[in-house]
DNA sequence: AAGGCGGGGAT
DNA sequence: ATCCCAGCCTT
């Protein structure tokens, strides 16, 4: 059998049990597919539930406040989808249904040529593929392409070879079955190339390069920052500020106030000059970014602990919030 | 063409 | 510690 017929059999035989399978309704694949950029499946799946039972469509989606949607998505990152996510929404309520072709799919906020293809393919049978990281993997292997697959010629290689062979009449079932099979056998370590069945016919295996490939040459370091987060607590409320709409991370969110706001601050002892009635203390931990933006400096706010649970807060804030409670 | 963006699981 | 995940957007 060939490339695509093999991958078929094999994926109805061996798919996992994913929640968005178990529908074709566009919404639900739609946000199935923004949920899982750079997002692993186990992270997803209790996110998607909890976030269909309180958007179970777009005209839910697009009206609901702000807050409530960044609360929903806490703790998923790369918060950006969450507000594109209801932009789409908001689009999608002024067109009166979901967009349903190529172009229109691919023009929604948050909605890139992987997005677009996997969505026209799954969601509405369109001859399309998306090409994912998983599917760049597998045809790396399957042709020997030694190319760095973070460039643009090696791409368009491998998403020529996919459409070239995109069967018309089950691109989801092809989408899905590239994916499918990139996530549990042709894995970046330990491939387990005796159950694939492209194994006979992989270039890679055929000249032991399987272990090799791809290549991505990207070389990125990362830096750590220290973070001195304050702590002021009166009356059962703890002093917060928002991140602004428009900040390039955790836009929306609420967070402690950092060191980086109070220039003059001399970090370690309590400072007596804030107030007597209210509790200093300093925290520290480590987070991932390269930088630590200095902005104007932003309102504080008494928020009351009661409130926190419907807050839009993020991970590394809700630990220093436990941390110190 | 790069860099930035969250958080977690696997190695 | 490092890599990578059903990528997208901005510079």
């Amino acid at each position: 059998m060939t490339f695509a017929p093999s991958l078929h059999q094999w994926f109805l035989a061996n798919q996992r049990d994913l929640p968005w399978r178990h529908t074709r309704d566009p919404y639900r694949i739609w946000l199935s597919e923004i949920m899982l950029q750079q997002t692993r499946v186990t992270a997803v799946i209790p996110y998607y539930e909890r976030f269909l039972a309180r958007f179970p469509d777009f005209p839910s989606l697009a009206a609901a406040p702000e807050s409530d949607l960044l609360a929903a998505w806490a703790g998923l990152g790369y918060y950006s989808r969450a507000r594109n996510l209801q932009r789409a929404a908001q689009q999608m309520l002024a067109l009166g249904r979901f967009p349903s072709t190529y172009d229109e799919i691919r023009a929604l906020p948050g909605v890139g040529d992987y997005t677009a293809g996997a969505v026209s393919s799954i969601a509405f049978g369109l001859p399309h593929i998306g090409i994912d990281g998983n599917i760049l993997r597998v045809i790396a292997r399957y042709t020997a392409d030694s190319g760095d697959i973070s460039q643009k010629p090696t791409r368009l290689r491998i998403s020529a070879f996919a459409e070239s062979h995109l069967p018309a009449d089950s691109p989801g079932i092809y989408q899905q079955a590239l994916m499918e099979l990139g996530a549990t056998i042709c894995t970046p370590q330990s491939p387990k190339c005796l159950l694939c069945p492209l194994a006979s016919s992989c270039a890679a295996r055929r000249d032991g390069l399987t272990t090799q490939l791809p290549i991505k040459l990207t070389n990125k370091t990362t830096i750590e920052e220290t973070r001195h987060l304050l702590w002021f607590s009166h009356n059962d409320a703890l002093l917060l500020l928002q991140h602004p709409p428009t900040s390039p991370r955790l836009a929306g969110f609420w967070d402690l106030p950092d060191s980086s706001l109070f220039p003059r601050l001399p970090l370690g002892p309590p400072q007596a000059q804030f107030s007597h009635s209210i509790v200093n203390h300093k925290y520290e931990l480590l987070i991932h970014t390269p930088r630590l933006p200095r902005r104007r400096l932003p309102q504080l706010h008494w928020i009351p602990f009661s409130r926190f649970p419907e807050l839009p807060l993020s991970t590394i804030t809700k630990k220093a919030i436990a941390r110190m409670q």
